[in-house]
DNA sequence: ACCTAAGTTTAAGATATTGTTAAGTACTCA
DNA sequence: TGAGTACTTAACAATATCTTAAACTTAGGT
């Protein structure tokens, strides 16, 4: 599954803190919030979000300068910095001070919006690098195609049964637990039972062949060397 | 590198244009300003901008006019004409004034979505020249004529169904999410149910053949190689 | 050897995702 | 204005995938 991304929000007005916050729950970041510019710099500090969305009219500190702040300094070098704007005339002010924001979503906030951009926003962090083959042995996964070769031949696997065997796969050897295999692969709010997993082993078994995936009693699974 | 473009600024609040200003620069472009049409076309004549930037609504001669003054110069042959409007609905009206513009773009600016359109049809411009034919097996994908070829029988392809296509094509095998295509073909602005995407791959499906576009189930659709 | 706990296998539902059709909306062009 | 095209949506059908239960098998301790 992915990365959860941590995100930090900050406005003066708790309604849209809490507005965003919900939305951006649902979507499955951490977020974190602060009132003002320099609440916003302490708690980013402390938690290194990957992205703050940032109200530009704020008292204390504003966002203009929180985001200078922000931007000058090393330790933030990865982070993104989103400006909320209230209104279109607010754009001088953004361009004249000049903060290198990296981006601005106009209010009044609509959710498909938010999301869609920050999730644009992250992903350019990822740069697009073209996800690697996974080998191991004489079994290729490849994350791009959803596709697996074993000995060049095409596999083609069902979703659950792809994730497991990447799972799997990425540590050769390793035994992974129950436990950890549902929350990894299934995720940790999903209820099932753990009966499901032997089913999936059982499928990627007979599509791989017996012999890629053991049985440590007791433990766990893991993918045979 | 890229050579630098000339862009031709035209609106009448100087928040504006600073703020575009500000963007532009920033990504390398050379910037021209002007605060109405009349000046718009004095200055264009003089440094013959590659794109012009064009609001609606200005005194003395507002957009639409200077827009078929400028389409109507032999002059200005090469030079894109892009409206900016500050609703949705002046675009009927652009329309109707069928003032041969080239684009759009829609207040409140925002520096994304800015930029990509610009130099969308900055490329445009370039790939006047010979734009690269993609060829995919037996499909070949023309941007120039918006034409597909299937084993070289020709295959007219509507807008949204081109362009899903092309991403598709862009990398054979690649899984694209439905999110990812919503963004890419639809741009994130879009409010756009995701069944959207499933209508339009039936009709590509249709008209090309089922063998092309396969879907991986859970996760989204590929062009198959 | 037996007993028990743990894992395997099968097959039948349940669920989720996608396919398909058809109808509504909006825009374009004559 | 009216026909035609493109796009979007909703509703229902089809199906792959996932989940569960239950019967079966195996491994290891006593």
């Amino acid at each position: 599954m992915e990365n959860t991304y941590k995100v930090l929000v900050v406005d003066d007005e708790n309604d849209i803190l809490e507005f965003i916050q919900y939305n951006l729950k649902k979507e499955g970041y951490e977020v974190a919030l602060a009132h003002n510019g320099q609440e916003a710099i302490d708690v980013a500090k402390k938690i290194k979000p990957d992205l703050i969305l940032l109200d530009v009219m704020m008292p204390v500190m504003d966002g203009i300068e929180a985001c200078k702040q922000i931007k000058s300094d090393p330790l933030f070098e990865h982070t993104f910095v989103v400006f909320l704007t209230a209104r279109a005339e607010e754009y001088s002010e953004i361009a004249g001070f000049n903060a290198g924001a990296d981006d601005y979503i106009s209010k009044p906030i609509k959710p498909r919006v938010l999301l869609s951009r920050i999730s644009a926003i992250l992903r350019r962090k990822n740069k697009e690098v073209a996800e690697p083959k996974l080998t191991v042995g004489d079994i290729v996964i490849d994350r791009e195609t959803f596709l697996v070769y074993k000995n060049g031949a095409k596999i083609q696997l069902a979703r659950k049964e792809f994730e497991l065997l990447y799972l799997l796969a990425s540590k050769p050897g390793k035994v992974f637990t129950r436990e950890y295999i549902l929350e990894k692969v299934w995720g940790d709010e999903v209820l099932v039972v753990d009966r499901t997993i032997d089913v999936h082993i059982r499928k990627l078994r007979e599509k791989l062949g017996d012999e890629y995936i053991g049985t440590v009693k007791g433990v766990g699974y893991k993918f045979e060397l």
